[in-house]
DNA sequence: TTCTTTATGGTACAAGCGTATCATAAAGAA
DNA sequence: TTCTTTATGATACGCTTGTACCATAAAGAA
C-alpha cells in the first residue's frame, strides 16, 4: 500500500470549500471546478474524491445536516444541567435563527436544496422529512417533560403543538433570513407565543 | 407600422411556458432554449420579447407575484360578505397552503426565488421583504377588525400575532410542500392556533 | 405596387460544464 | 533498489448555455 492519504479528511476539506462556494454564489452555481478552485486543488482531485458531481451534492447535503445536528447537540449542552421546557425551546430556536454567518449559510443552503430535491431525484427528498420529523419528536418530548414538570398545561396537545413550534422557528427563520424580520422582532414574537403557550390562560402581547 | 403583434399577449404565452419549465424541472433548469420548446416558439422570439435571461426571469418573478395576489384577492372575494376575523385568516391560510399543483407550483418558485436572491443580485431581493410585509399589514389589520367586533381579546398584540401567523402560515407551508405534514395536519394545527389566539383563556388541544 | 418596419427563424460563437483519459510523482512493499 | 499501487495534474471531448448576427416573411404606409 504506497502513498496513504488520510481519504476522509481531504474529503471534509474539499466538502468545506464546496460549503464556501455554495454560500457565496448559490447552490446552482456550484461546479467541480469551482469547488476545485477554492479548495486549491485540480479538479481531478474532486473527482477522484467524489467521483461525480452528484456524489458531491449528496455528500454536501450529508455534511449540512450532521453540521446541523452538531450544533444543536452543542447549544443543547451549553445550557444548564436539567433546563426547563422553556430553557430548551429558547436553545432551539437560536440555534435556529440565522443569525451569524454561519447559520444564515446552513439556513440558504437547507432550503436550497429542499427546492432542488423537489425536482431533482439526484438529491433524496426523505431528509426533508425525516430530518424535521427527528426535530418535532425532540420538540414534543420537551413538551411531555413541560407537562410532567408542571410548566405547562397537562391537557396540552404535544404533537399538534411541536407541529405548530417547528413551523413557526422555521418560518420565523425565514423571514429573518431574506430580512423581512430582524432577529430581535422574530425572537420577540418567539418569546410572546412561549409566554402564551405556558401561560395557557392569558393572552396578553 | 407595419405586422403588429400584441406584445402582452405574447409575453404572457412565454411566461406560462416559463412557469411549466421551472416548475418541472425546477427554477435553476430554466434555460431559454427549454422555455422556446415548451411554447412552441424559436430561441429567437424568447429573446426578442425578453432581451436577456435576466429579463426573462425578473418578468417570471413579477409574475409569480401578480399570480400570488390574484389568487389571493379571488379567495376572499368569494367569501361570504363581511366575514369574521376567523373566515379570513383560514381563506388566506387556504390560499398559501401548497394542495393543488398551481399553489405547489408558486411555493416552490417562490421559495427558489427567495433563496436565488440571497446570492444573485440580479434578482431584487425587496420582493421578498415588501410581499410578506403587506400581507403582514393585512393580517394585522383583520386582526384589529377581529377585536374591535369583540372576536378577540383586545388587548391582543396585532404586530406581534400578525408576525407570528404569517411565519407560521409559510412554516406549514414548506412543511406540506416538502411532504413532512399533510395539509390535513397543517390544517388542523393552523385551526388549533387560531382556537387559542381566540379563546385566548383555555389552551387546550 | 413599393417601401419600411416588425417579428421570427436559423445559426454561429465563445464560454463553461461534467466526464473521461493519459501521464506521472509519491510512497509503502518486495 | 525495484515494484506496485495511490494520488494528482493536465488536458481533451462532447454538450449546453447565453448572446449576437444575418436573413426574410409579414403587413401597414406611401
Amino acid at each position: 500500500m504506497p502513498r496513504t492519504v488520510d481519504h476522509e479528511e481531504r474529503r471534509s476539506m474539499i466538502l468545506e470549500a464546496f460549503m464556501a462556494v455554495a454560500a457565496r454564489e448559490g447552490l446552482h452555481a456550484v461546479s467541480l471546478r469551482a469547488v476545485a478552485a477554492e479548495a486549491g486543488i485540480s479538479l481531478r482531485s474532486v473527482q477522484y474524491y467524489f467521483d461525480t458531481k452528484a456524489g458531491l451534492m449528496q455528500a454536501g447535503l450529508a455534511t449540512l445536516e450532521k453540521l446541523s445536528n452538531e450544533r444543536v447537540k452543542t447549544r443543547l449542552e451549553a445550557l444548564e444541567p436539567s433546563p426547563s421546557a422553556r430553557t430548551t425551546l429558547q436553545a432551539l430556536f437560536a440555534v435556529a435563527l440565522p443569525t451569524d454567518r454561519e447559520s444564515r449559510r446552513f439556513h440558504l443552503l437547507w432550503t436550497s436544496y429542499a427546492m432542488l430535491a423537489m425536482t431533482d431525484p439526484e438529491i433524496s427528498d426523505r431528509t426533508f422529512v425525516d430530518s424535521p420529523n427527528r426535530l418535532q419528536e425532540r420538540i414534543a418530548f420537551i413538551l411531555e417533560e413541560g407537562k410532567s414538570s408542571g410548566e405547562f398545561d397537562g391537557a396540552l396537545n404535544g404533537e399538534l403543538e411541536a407541529t405548530i413550534l417547528i413551523s413557526l422557528i422555521h418560518g420565523l427563520g425565514t423571514a429573518v433570513l431574506v430580512g423581512q424580520q430582524t432577529s430581535e422582532s422574530a425572537t420577540s414574537s418567539f418569546e410572546h407565543y412561549l409566554d402564551r403557550l405556558a401561560g395557557a390562560k392569558s393572552g396578553n402581547g
